[in-house]
DNA sequence: CTATTTATTTAGATAAGTCTAAATTTAATT
DNA sequence: AATTAAATTTAGACTTATCTAAATAAATAG
Protein backbone atom coordinates (compact mmCIF):
# COMPACT_ATOMS: atom_id res chain seq x y z
CA UNK A 1 0.00 0.00 0.00
CA UNK A 2 3.00 2.18 0.71
CA UNK A 3 5.47 2.73 -2.01
CA UNK A 4 9.51 3.75 -1.19
CA UNK A 5 10.51 7.31 -2.20
CA UNK A 6 12.60 6.65 -4.78
CA UNK A 7 9.24 4.41 -6.75
CA UNK A 8 7.37 7.65 -5.77
CA UNK A 9 9.94 9.79 -7.97
CA UNK A 10 10.04 7.53 -10.63
CA UNK A 11 6.36 7.64 -11.45
CA UNK A 12 6.67 11.49 -10.58
CA UNK A 13 8.98 11.87 -13.41
CA UNK A 14 7.04 9.87 -16.10
CA UNK A 15 4.67 11.70 -15.19
CA UNK A 16 6.26 14.98 -15.64
CA UNK A 17 8.06 13.95 -18.73
CA UNK A 18 4.73 12.04 -20.58
CA UNK A 19 3.04 15.37 -20.83
CA UNK A 20 5.81 16.78 -23.57
CA UNK A 21 4.58 13.77 -26.03
CA UNK A 22 2.18 10.95 -26.08
CA UNK A 23 4.70 8.38 -26.64
CA UNK A 24 6.17 6.43 -23.73
CA UNK A 25 8.99 8.35 -21.96
CA UNK A 26 12.60 6.96 -22.95
CA UNK A 27 14.73 5.21 -20.49
CA UNK A 28 17.59 7.95 -21.44
CA UNK A 29 15.29 11.02 -20.00
CA UNK A 30 14.35 9.72 -17.26
CA UNK A 31 18.29 8.98 -16.32
CA UNK A 32 18.86 12.63 -17.16
CA UNK A 33 15.99 13.84 -14.69
CA UNK A 34 16.75 11.76 -11.89
CA UNK A 35 20.28 11.94 -12.08
CA UNK A 36 20.69 8.63 -12.17
CA UNK A 37 21.88 5.73 -14.79
CA UNK A 38 20.46 4.37 -17.88
CA UNK A 39 20.88 0.71 -16.21
CA UNK A 40 19.51 1.77 -13.16
CA UNK A 41 16.40 2.85 -14.99
CA UNK A 42 15.94 -0.02 -16.41
CA UNK A 43 15.69 -2.14 -13.53
CA UNK A 44 13.65 0.10 -11.43
CA UNK A 45 11.21 0.35 -14.61
CA UNK A 46 10.83 -3.55 -14.20
CA UNK A 47 10.13 -3.70 -10.53
CA UNK A 48 7.29 -0.61 -11.43
CA UNK A 49 5.97 -2.87 -14.19
CA UNK A 50 5.72 -5.83 -12.41
CA UNK A 51 3.66 -4.09 -10.20
CA UNK A 52 1.75 -2.89 -12.46
CA UNK A 53 2.58 0.72 -11.95
CA UNK A 54 3.47 1.39 -15.36
CA UNK A 55 3.26 -0.03 -18.81
CA UNK A 56 6.11 -1.15 -20.48
CA UNK A 57 7.70 -3.33 -23.35
CA UNK A 58 11.45 -3.14 -23.82
CA UNK A 59 12.70 -0.49 -26.21
CA UNK A 60 9.44 0.97 -26.44
CA UNK A 61 9.58 3.46 -23.19
CA UNK A 62 7.18 3.53 -20.31
CA UNK A 63 3.95 5.31 -19.70
CA UNK A 64 1.68 5.09 -16.52
CA UNK A 65 -1.07 2.51 -15.81
CA UNK A 66 -4.04 4.32 -14.30
CA UNK A 67 -2.57 3.24 -10.76
CA UNK A 68 0.33 4.75 -11.13
CA UNK A 69 -0.79 7.88 -12.51
CA UNK A 70 -2.98 8.02 -9.27
CA UNK A 71 0.48 7.58 -7.32
CA UNK A 72 2.18 10.59 -9.13
CA UNK A 73 -0.93 12.93 -9.49
CA UNK A 74 -1.02 12.42 -5.40
CA UNK A 75 2.70 13.34 -4.97
CA UNK A 76 2.34 16.46 -7.32
CA UNK A 77 -1.07 17.33 -5.09
CA UNK A 78 1.11 17.27 -2.14
CA UNK A 79 4.19 18.80 -2.79
CA UNK A 80 1.85 21.71 -4.39
CA UNK A 81 0.01 22.09 -0.93
CA UNK A 82 3.71 22.07 1.23
CA UNK A 83 4.68 24.83 -0.94
CA UNK A 84 1.40 26.61 -0.23
CA UNK A 85 2.56 26.36 3.21
CA UNK A 86 6.14 27.00 2.99
CA UNK A 87 5.78 30.38 1.12
CA UNK A 88 2.85 31.42 2.57
CA UNK A 89 2.89 30.38 6.16
CA UNK A 90 6.57 30.03 7.04
CA UNK A 91 7.77 33.00 4.68
CA UNK A 92 9.61 30.93 2.79
CA UNK A 93 11.25 32.61 -0.23
CA UNK A 94 10.71 31.24 -4.05
CA UNK A 95 13.75 29.21 -4.66
CA UNK A 96 14.90 27.53 -1.65
CA UNK A 97 11.16 26.08 -1.09
CA UNK A 98 11.47 23.28 -3.95
CA UNK A 99 13.76 21.05 -2.13
CA UNK A 100 12.02 20.77 1.12
CA UNK A 101 8.64 20.07 -0.31
CA UNK A 102 10.28 17.24 -2.56
CA UNK A 103 10.86 15.89 1.07
CA UNK A 104 7.31 16.44 2.71
CA UNK A 105 5.66 15.66 -0.84
CA UNK A 106 7.12 12.03 0.33
CA UNK A 107 5.12 12.03 3.98
CA UNK A 108 2.35 9.05 4.07
CA UNK A 109 -0.62 10.35 5.45
CA UNK A 110 -3.92 11.03 3.99
CA UNK A 111 -5.45 12.45 7.08
CA UNK A 112 -2.12 14.93 7.09
CA UNK A 113 -2.88 15.84 3.47
CA UNK A 114 -6.42 16.86 4.20
CA UNK A 115 -6.50 19.05 7.16
CA UNK A 116 -3.40 20.38 5.40
CA UNK A 117 -5.87 21.52 2.48
CA UNK A 118 -8.07 22.15 5.00
CA UNK A 119 -5.99 24.18 6.75
CA UNK A 120 -4.69 26.23 3.38
CA UNK A 121 -8.05 27.10 2.03
CA UNK A 122 -8.35 24.14 -0.34
CA UNK A 123 -5.63 26.44 -2.64
CA UNK A 124 -6.28 25.56 -6.58
CA UNK A 125 -2.87 26.99 -7.61
CA UNK A 126 0.39 26.56 -5.47
CA UNK A 127 2.30 30.25 -5.48
CA UNK A 128 3.95 29.36 -9.01
CA UNK A 129 0.59 28.96 -10.88
CA UNK A 130 0.98 25.32 -10.92
CA UNK A 131 -2.71 23.78 -10.41
CA UNK A 132 -2.92 21.66 -7.49
CA UNK A 133 -5.09 18.48 -7.88
CA UNK A 134 -8.30 17.76 -5.39
CA UNK A 135 -7.95 14.47 -3.32
CA UNK A 136 -9.68 12.86 -6.38
CA UNK A 137 -6.92 13.56 -8.58
CA UNK A 138 -9.30 15.76 -10.26
CA UNK A 139 -7.12 19.41 -11.75
CA UNK A 140 -8.80 22.73 -11.46
CA UNK A 141 -10.31 23.81 -15.19
CA UNK A 142 -7.28 26.09 -15.97
CA UNK A 143 -7.63 29.91 -15.42
CA UNK A 144 -8.20 31.37 -18.79
CA UNK A 145 -9.42 34.55 -20.53
CA UNK A 146 -9.44 35.84 -23.83
CA UNK A 147 -5.85 36.90 -25.33
CA UNK A 148 -7.79 40.37 -25.93
CA UNK A 149 -8.63 40.79 -22.90
CA UNK A 150 -5.18 40.22 -20.88
CA UNK A 151 -3.13 42.86 -19.13
CA UNK A 152 0.07 44.25 -20.63
CA UNK A 153 3.38 42.39 -19.50
CA UNK A 154 1.95 38.81 -18.51
CA UNK A 155 3.78 35.99 -19.35
CA UNK A 156 0.98 33.22 -20.56
CA UNK A 157 0.20 30.28 -22.85
CA UNK A 158 -1.87 29.34 -25.42
CA UNK A 159 -4.23 27.69 -23.34
CA UNK A 160 -7.79 27.37 -26.03
CA UNK A 161 -9.00 28.05 -29.47
CA UNK A 162 -12.36 29.91 -29.86
CA UNK A 163 -12.60 29.77 -33.77
CA UNK A 164 -12.19 26.21 -35.25
CA UNK A 165 -11.89 27.30 -38.67
CA UNK A 166 -9.11 25.10 -40.58
CA UNK A 167 -8.27 28.87 -42.00
CA UNK A 168 -7.79 29.91 -38.67
CA UNK A 169 -5.94 27.17 -37.10
CA UNK A 170 -3.24 27.16 -40.13
CA UNK A 171 -3.02 30.70 -39.45
CA UNK A 172 -2.12 30.33 -36.19
CA UNK A 173 -0.01 27.04 -36.61
CA UNK A 174 2.25 29.45 -39.03
CA UNK A 175 2.30 31.64 -36.85
CA UNK A 176 3.88 29.62 -33.93
CA UNK A 177 0.68 30.01 -31.52
CA UNK A 178 0.21 25.69 -31.27
CA UNK A 179 -2.02 24.91 -28.04
CA UNK A 180 0.06 25.46 -24.78
CA UNK A 181 2.95 27.66 -26.50
CA UNK A 182 4.10 30.39 -24.39
CA UNK A 183 4.56 34.04 -24.59
CA UNK A 184 4.78 37.73 -23.49
CA UNK A 185 1.73 40.20 -24.35
CA UNK A 186 3.86 43.21 -24.97
CA UNK A 187 1.54 45.60 -26.09
CA UNK A 188 -2.14 46.20 -27.06
CA UNK A 189 -2.80 48.89 -29.68
CA UNK A 190 -5.99 50.90 -28.64
CA UNK A 191 -7.51 52.27 -31.74
CA UNK A 192 -7.47 48.80 -33.55
CA UNK A 193 -7.41 46.51 -30.52
CA UNK A 194 -4.27 44.30 -31.82
CA UNK A 195 -1.82 43.16 -29.98
CA UNK A 196 1.66 42.65 -29.90
CA UNK A 197 3.17 39.29 -28.70
CA UNK A 198 7.16 38.20 -27.79
CA UNK A 199 7.60 34.40 -28.54
CA UNK A 200 10.83 32.23 -28.02
CA UNK A 201 12.73 33.67 -31.24
CA UNK A 202 10.22 36.42 -33.05
CA UNK A 203 7.98 39.35 -31.97
CA UNK A 204 4.58 39.49 -33.88
CA UNK A 205 1.54 41.85 -34.28
CA UNK A 206 -1.81 39.76 -33.78
CA UNK A 207 -5.03 41.57 -35.15
CA UNK A 208 -8.23 41.81 -32.68
CA UNK A 209 -10.06 39.17 -35.07
CA UNK A 210 -6.93 36.54 -34.31
CA UNK A 211 -6.53 37.68 -30.33
CA UNK A 212 -10.09 37.89 -28.80
CA UNK A 213 -10.28 34.37 -30.54
CA UNK A 214 -7.30 32.46 -28.65
CA UNK A 215 -7.82 31.82 -24.79
CA UNK A 216 -5.02 32.26 -22.63
CA UNK A 217 -3.48 31.80 -18.95
CA UNK A 218 -3.47 34.33 -16.69
CA UNK B 1 26.29 15.63 7.25
CA UNK B 2 22.85 13.55 6.69
CA UNK B 3 21.84 10.61 8.10
CA UNK B 4 19.48 7.38 7.01
CA UNK B 5 16.34 7.73 8.63
CA UNK B 6 17.03 4.09 10.50
CA UNK B 7 20.47 5.64 12.19
CA UNK B 8 18.30 8.69 13.06
CA UNK B 9 15.79 6.14 14.67
CA UNK B 10 18.44 4.00 16.91
CA UNK B 11 20.31 7.43 17.94
CA UNK B 12 16.75 8.58 18.96
CA UNK B 13 15.89 5.07 20.99
CA UNK B 14 19.92 5.07 22.60
CA UNK B 15 18.66 8.36 23.47
CA UNK B 16 15.39 7.36 25.21
CA UNK B 17 16.38 4.34 26.47
CA UNK B 18 19.36 6.11 28.38
CA UNK B 19 17.32 8.40 30.27
CA UNK B 20 16.35 5.66 32.56
CA UNK B 21 19.51 4.32 34.07
CA UNK B 22 23.29 5.28 33.53
CA UNK B 23 24.35 2.48 32.18
CA UNK B 24 24.82 1.91 28.27
CA UNK B 25 21.90 0.89 26.36
CA UNK B 26 20.92 -2.84 26.02
CA UNK B 27 21.31 -4.76 22.68
CA UNK B 28 17.77 -6.48 23.52
CA UNK B 29 16.02 -3.35 24.74
CA UNK B 30 16.72 -1.55 21.91
CA UNK B 31 15.79 -4.51 19.33
CA UNK B 32 11.96 -4.71 20.83
CA UNK B 33 11.45 -0.84 21.17
CA UNK B 34 12.65 -0.38 17.21
CA UNK B 35 11.16 -4.09 16.86
CA UNK B 36 13.59 -5.74 15.09
CA UNK B 37 16.03 -7.99 15.72
CA UNK B 38 19.39 -8.25 18.06
CA UNK B 39 21.59 -9.18 15.71
CA UNK B 40 20.19 -6.25 13.32
CA UNK B 41 20.83 -3.70 16.24
CA UNK B 42 24.34 -5.32 16.84
CA UNK B 43 25.31 -4.89 13.19
CA UNK B 44 23.65 -1.32 13.12
CA UNK B 45 25.80 -0.40 16.37
CA UNK B 46 28.84 -0.91 14.72
CA UNK B 47 28.05 1.46 11.78
CA UNK B 48 27.12 4.48 14.43
CA UNK B 49 30.37 3.49 16.61
CA UNK B 50 32.28 4.15 13.32
CA UNK B 51 30.96 7.07 12.30
CA UNK B 52 31.47 8.27 16.28
CA UNK B 53 28.07 8.62 17.04
CA UNK B 54 27.78 6.20 19.70
CA UNK B 55 30.78 4.53 22.32
CA UNK B 56 30.41 0.44 22.18
CA UNK B 57 32.25 -1.93 23.63
CA UNK B 58 31.27 -5.41 22.64
CA UNK B 59 28.58 -6.83 24.97
CA UNK B 60 28.66 -3.42 27.12
CA UNK B 61 25.75 -1.74 25.64
CA UNK B 62 26.01 1.94 23.95
CA UNK B 63 25.83 5.23 25.14
CA UNK B 64 25.58 8.60 22.86
CA UNK B 65 29.17 10.42 22.02
CA UNK B 66 28.27 14.67 22.34
CA UNK B 67 27.63 14.16 18.44
CA UNK B 68 25.17 11.72 18.41
CA UNK B 69 23.32 13.19 21.33
CA UNK B 70 22.65 16.27 18.93
CA UNK B 71 21.64 14.80 16.76
CA UNK B 72 19.22 12.74 18.41
CA UNK B 73 18.05 15.87 20.71
CA UNK B 74 17.63 17.32 16.76
CA UNK B 75 15.10 14.97 16.48
CA UNK B 76 12.83 15.15 19.54
CA UNK B 77 12.91 18.94 18.89
CA UNK B 78 11.46 18.09 15.24
CA UNK B 79 9.29 15.47 16.45
CA UNK B 80 7.73 18.08 19.08
CA UNK B 81 7.87 21.01 17.03
CA UNK B 82 5.70 19.17 14.77
CA UNK B 83 3.40 17.72 17.43
CA UNK B 84 2.87 21.09 18.10
CA UNK B 85 1.27 22.07 14.45
CA UNK B 86 -0.31 19.39 14.15
CA UNK B 87 -2.55 19.51 17.14
CA UNK B 88 -2.42 23.34 17.60
CA UNK B 89 -3.07 24.18 13.84
CA UNK B 90 -4.18 21.00 11.96
CA UNK B 91 -6.81 19.74 15.04
CA UNK B 92 -4.94 16.32 14.93
CA UNK B 93 -6.49 14.23 17.96
CA UNK B 94 -3.99 13.19 20.68
CA UNK B 95 -3.19 9.38 19.37
CA UNK B 96 -3.26 9.92 15.53
CA UNK B 97 -0.46 12.57 15.89
CA UNK B 98 2.17 10.42 16.88
CA UNK B 99 3.13 8.87 13.59
CA UNK B 100 3.08 11.19 11.74
CA UNK B 101 5.50 13.20 13.92
CA UNK B 102 7.63 10.17 13.44
CA UNK B 103 7.72 10.93 9.84
CA UNK B 104 8.11 14.33 9.77
CA UNK B 105 11.02 14.43 12.34
CA UNK B 106 13.12 13.13 9.76
CA UNK B 107 12.69 15.89 7.30
CA UNK B 108 16.38 17.74 6.74
CA UNK B 109 16.29 21.22 6.59
CA UNK B 110 17.55 23.21 9.39
CA UNK B 111 15.93 26.52 7.68
CA UNK B 112 11.99 24.44 8.03
CA UNK B 113 12.86 23.85 11.28
CA UNK B 114 13.52 27.29 12.30
CA UNK B 115 10.58 28.92 10.44
CA UNK B 116 8.23 25.99 11.52
CA UNK B 117 9.29 27.19 15.29
CA UNK B 118 8.70 30.94 14.42
CA UNK B 119 5.49 30.30 13.57
CA UNK B 120 4.34 28.52 16.61
CA UNK B 121 5.93 30.94 18.30
CA UNK B 122 8.38 29.47 20.13
CA UNK B 123 6.72 26.95 22.21
CA UNK B 124 9.02 25.45 25.08
CA UNK B 125 6.71 22.18 25.64
CA UNK B 126 4.49 20.05 23.07
CA UNK B 127 1.04 19.52 23.75
CA UNK B 128 1.68 16.24 25.91
CA UNK B 129 3.84 18.73 28.44
CA UNK B 130 7.30 16.87 26.70
CA UNK B 131 9.89 20.05 26.78
CA UNK B 132 10.95 21.26 23.32
CA UNK B 133 15.06 21.48 22.99
CA UNK B 134 16.21 25.41 21.84
CA UNK B 135 18.22 24.44 18.60
CA UNK B 136 21.41 24.89 20.32
CA UNK B 137 19.73 21.28 21.85
CA UNK B 138 19.05 23.08 25.27
CA UNK B 139 16.13 21.75 27.05
CA UNK B 140 14.10 24.61 28.55
CA UNK B 141 14.02 24.28 32.56
CA UNK B 142 11.67 22.16 33.50
CA UNK B 143 8.32 23.74 35.41
CA UNK B 144 8.56 22.99 39.22
CA UNK B 145 6.42 23.78 42.12
CA UNK B 146 6.80 23.07 45.48
CA UNK B 147 5.19 19.82 46.59
CA UNK B 148 2.55 21.30 48.78
CA UNK B 149 1.43 23.35 46.53
CA UNK B 150 0.19 20.69 43.51
CA UNK B 151 -2.67 19.93 43.07
CA UNK B 152 -4.35 16.25 43.86
CA UNK B 153 -4.33 13.40 41.49
CA UNK B 154 -1.30 14.81 39.68
CA UNK B 155 1.52 12.32 37.99
CA UNK B 156 4.72 14.19 39.36
CA UNK B 157 8.33 13.35 40.00
CA UNK B 158 10.88 15.08 42.13
CA UNK B 159 12.84 18.30 40.09
CA UNK B 160 14.23 19.54 43.16
CA UNK B 161 15.39 19.67 47.03
CA UNK B 162 15.13 23.05 48.99
CA UNK B 163 16.91 21.83 52.03
CA UNK B 164 20.05 20.32 52.03
CA UNK B 165 20.68 19.01 55.47
CA UNK B 166 22.01 15.25 55.92
CA UNK B 167 19.41 14.68 58.23
CA UNK B 168 16.62 15.50 55.50
CA UNK B 169 18.48 14.23 52.51
CA UNK B 170 18.99 10.79 54.08
CA UNK B 171 15.03 11.02 55.49
CA UNK B 172 14.48 11.06 51.62
CA UNK B 173 16.78 8.74 50.29
CA UNK B 174 15.15 6.01 53.16
CA UNK B 175 11.36 7.07 51.67
CA UNK B 176 12.91 6.69 48.33
CA UNK B 177 11.82 9.57 47.08
CA UNK B 178 15.46 10.58 45.40
CA UNK B 179 15.79 13.27 42.31
CA UNK B 180 13.70 12.08 39.46
CA UNK B 181 11.51 9.78 41.27
CA UNK B 182 8.27 9.70 39.93
CA UNK B 183 5.01 9.30 42.05
CA UNK B 184 1.23 10.55 41.99
CA UNK B 185 -0.24 13.10 44.67
CA UNK B 186 -2.97 11.26 45.89
CA UNK B 187 -4.57 13.41 48.80
CA UNK B 188 -3.35 16.81 50.90
CA UNK B 189 -5.04 16.54 54.44
CA UNK B 190 -5.90 20.40 55.06
CA UNK B 191 -5.68 20.25 59.16
CA UNK B 192 -2.29 19.60 59.17
CA UNK B 193 -1.02 19.98 55.51
CA UNK B 194 0.13 16.67 55.43
CA UNK B 195 0.16 14.64 52.02
CA UNK B 196 -0.40 11.09 50.80
CA UNK B 197 1.58 10.18 47.73
CA UNK B 198 1.83 7.09 45.90
CA UNK B 199 4.68 5.59 44.51
CA UNK B 200 5.39 2.44 42.19
CA UNK B 201 4.93 0.06 45.20
CA UNK B 202 4.09 2.00 48.36
CA UNK B 203 1.50 4.47 49.71
CA UNK B 204 3.24 7.19 52.00
CA UNK B 205 2.48 10.30 54.24
CA UNK B 206 4.40 13.32 54.23
CA UNK B 207 4.58 16.20 56.81
CA UNK B 208 4.33 19.45 55.67
CA UNK B 209 8.00 19.80 56.82
CA UNK B 210 9.10 17.69 54.52
CA UNK B 211 6.67 18.58 51.73
CA UNK B 212 7.30 21.71 51.09
CA UNK B 213 10.86 21.26 51.14
CA UNK B 214 10.32 19.51 47.71
CA UNK B 215 10.00 20.42 44.08
CA UNK B 216 7.78 18.76 41.82
CA UNK B 217 6.97 18.71 38.20
CA UNK B 218 4.15 20.36 36.93
C1' DC C 1 21.04 -2.19 -47.54
C1' DT C 2 25.03 -2.59 -44.82
C1' DA C 3 27.87 0.00 -41.34
C1' DT C 4 28.13 2.78 -37.59
C1' DT C 5 26.37 5.35 -33.96
C1' DT C 6 23.15 5.72 -30.23
C1' DA C 7 19.81 3.89 -26.93
C1' DT C 8 18.67 0.31 -24.07
C1' DT C 9 19.11 -3.82 -21.58
C1' DT C 10 21.69 -7.53 -19.14
C1' DA C 11 25.30 -9.36 -16.13
C1' DG C 12 27.78 -9.03 -12.21
C1' DA C 13 29.33 -6.17 -8.20
C1' DT C 14 28.51 -3.09 -4.18
C1' DA C 15 26.38 -0.89 0.04
C1' DA C 16 22.58 -0.49 3.47
C1' DG C 17 19.68 -2.76 6.32
C1' DT C 18 17.58 -6.79 7.66
C1' DC C 19 16.98 -11.81 8.89
C1' DT C 20 17.91 -16.86 10.69
C1' DA C 21 20.87 -19.92 12.74
C1' DA C 22 25.01 -20.81 15.04
C1' DA C 23 28.74 -19.38 18.10
C1' DT C 24 30.27 -16.87 21.97
C1' DT C 25 30.12 -14.20 26.12
C1' DT C 26 28.02 -12.75 30.38
C1' DA C 27 24.78 -13.56 34.08
C1' DA C 28 22.28 -16.54 37.11
C1' DT C 29 21.62 -20.78 39.75
C1' DT C 30 22.56 -24.54 42.02
C1' DA D 1 32.95 -23.15 40.96
C1' DA D 2 30.49 -25.58 37.46
C1' DT D 3 26.49 -25.65 34.85
C1' DT D 4 22.55 -23.75 32.82
C1' DA D 5 20.19 -19.84 31.01
C1' DA D 6 20.06 -15.44 28.84
C1' DA D 7 22.06 -11.87 26.14
C1' DT D 8 24.96 -10.68 22.49
C1' DT D 9 27.68 -11.19 18.50
C1' DT D 10 29.10 -13.42 14.11
C1' DA D 11 28.41 -15.80 9.73
C1' DG D 12 26.00 -16.20 5.75
C1' DA D 13 21.95 -15.03 3.04
C1' DC D 14 18.36 -11.83 1.13
C1' DT D 15 16.30 -7.32 -0.72
C1' DT D 16 16.49 -2.69 -2.62
C1' DA D 17 18.67 0.50 -5.25
C1' DT D 18 22.57 1.61 -7.30
C1' DC D 19 26.82 1.26 -10.47
C1' DT D 20 30.29 -0.23 -14.41
C1' DA D 21 31.14 -2.79 -18.28
C1' DA D 22 29.57 -5.69 -21.81
C1' DA D 23 25.89 -7.22 -24.95
C1' DT D 24 22.06 -6.31 -27.83
C1' DA D 25 18.54 -3.71 -30.30
C1' DA D 26 17.11 0.46 -32.86
C1' DA D 27 18.10 4.44 -35.42
C1' DT D 28 20.92 6.87 -38.74
C1' DA D 29 24.20 7.58 -42.42
C1' DG D 30 26.55 6.49 -46.32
Amino acid sequence: MSHSFTEENYLKAIYKLSGKSDKGVSTNSLAERLETKASSVSDMIKKLANKKLVDYKKYQGVTLTKKGQKIAINIIRKHRLWEVFLLEHLGFGGAEVHEVAEELEHINSPELVERLDKFLGYPKYDPHGGPIPDNKGVFPAPARVRLDELETGKKTKVMGIAEHSDAFLAHLKKLGLELGQEFILKERFDFDHSVEIELKNKTIQLSHDVAKNIFVAY
